[in-house]
DNA sequence: CTTGACTCTGTACCATGGTACAGGGTGTAG
DNA sequence: CTACACCCTGTACCATGGTACAGAGTCAAG
């Protein structure tokens, strides 16, 4: 199975957009195994796998930049496991922090709700008095933390 | 302090580029108090605070468009506690789902760097084999956790 | 041989969240 | 009065991750 697919088999075999499976071509993270003469790509299922690779790490929130660069490290043979290992504890630092920023979040907005008695006006409101505090203790300026 | 202060000082006393103090304008989000017959933009306390409330939210993980309804919300003055409420809770559903989609995330990263073996080559590298399954088993197709 | 579904390339467009000019006017210190 | 830093508007551009369309060629069934 999936053998020497069409592009259009390919994408629905892994449920992505034809035009997307274009779109990593040009941004040189899949390419088809080969072309028929009429110029038409054929995937194979290293490719097929290679997809799934892409989709599966991008739901676990890497961009597509790393996923180039973890790419890259399946693909070289000097690459070793802990090369791997280091970029997923970096990825998982990152997003413990975007866990325990929104957390601290949702304690804000559940104290709002448990305080809130409706008639006082919204400029009392806690949550957003606090988001007007210019602190940022645990997230020292660094925003942008899982985009 | 910041009794009426220009759009550079603004800009540098929060940490912003002043061209996203004028896109945040243009995005509705924040505009001067005043303009000086020179139509330079005044700012006062109360748009440094909105600022660092913007910049707050953002880091926390809201959008623009999210961050404009919750400023609708402040700066109403006729929205009451039980509006605010509504509102929050659900802000709260919301945030609470993203953090359950950033931990179910967390724990397959966890479990990936748990199984990895770090004298391996990464051809036998489990983090990557992992990312070839096709299962998508906790996360059924939502993509899209944290962007 | 025709028809319809599929594919090709190239280019344009979308949203999001900015950032960078260009070509002018303003404000203030010396 | 001149410099120089700053501000104005308008427009263009950037990255990210796609999506859509036009106009052409290909493939397989009937």
């Amino acid at each position: 199975m999936t053998v020497g697919c069409t592009i259009g088999q390919l994408a629905k075999t892994v449920g992505v957009n034809i035009q997307t499976v274009r779109y990593y071509e040009r941004r040189r993270l899949l390419g088809p195994s080969a072309r028929r003469p009429s110029g038409y790509r054929i995937y194979g299922e290293g490719e097929e796998r290679r997809l799934r690779f892409i989709k599966n790490a991008q739901a676990l929130g890497f961009t597509l930049h790393e996923i180039e660069e973890l790419l890259a490290l399946r693909v070289s043979s000097k690459a070793r496991c802990g090369d791997v290992q280091r970029k997923a504890e970096a990825k998982l630092r990152h997003v413990e922090a975007k866990v325990r920023d929104l957390q601290s979040l949702a304690t804000a907005l559940r104290r709002l709700i448990r305080t809130c008695r409706a008639g006082q006006p919204t400029d009392r409101c806690p949550i957003l008095q606090s988001l007007e505090r210019n602190e940022r203790k645990g997230n020292n300026g660094n925003r942008k933390t899982t985009r």
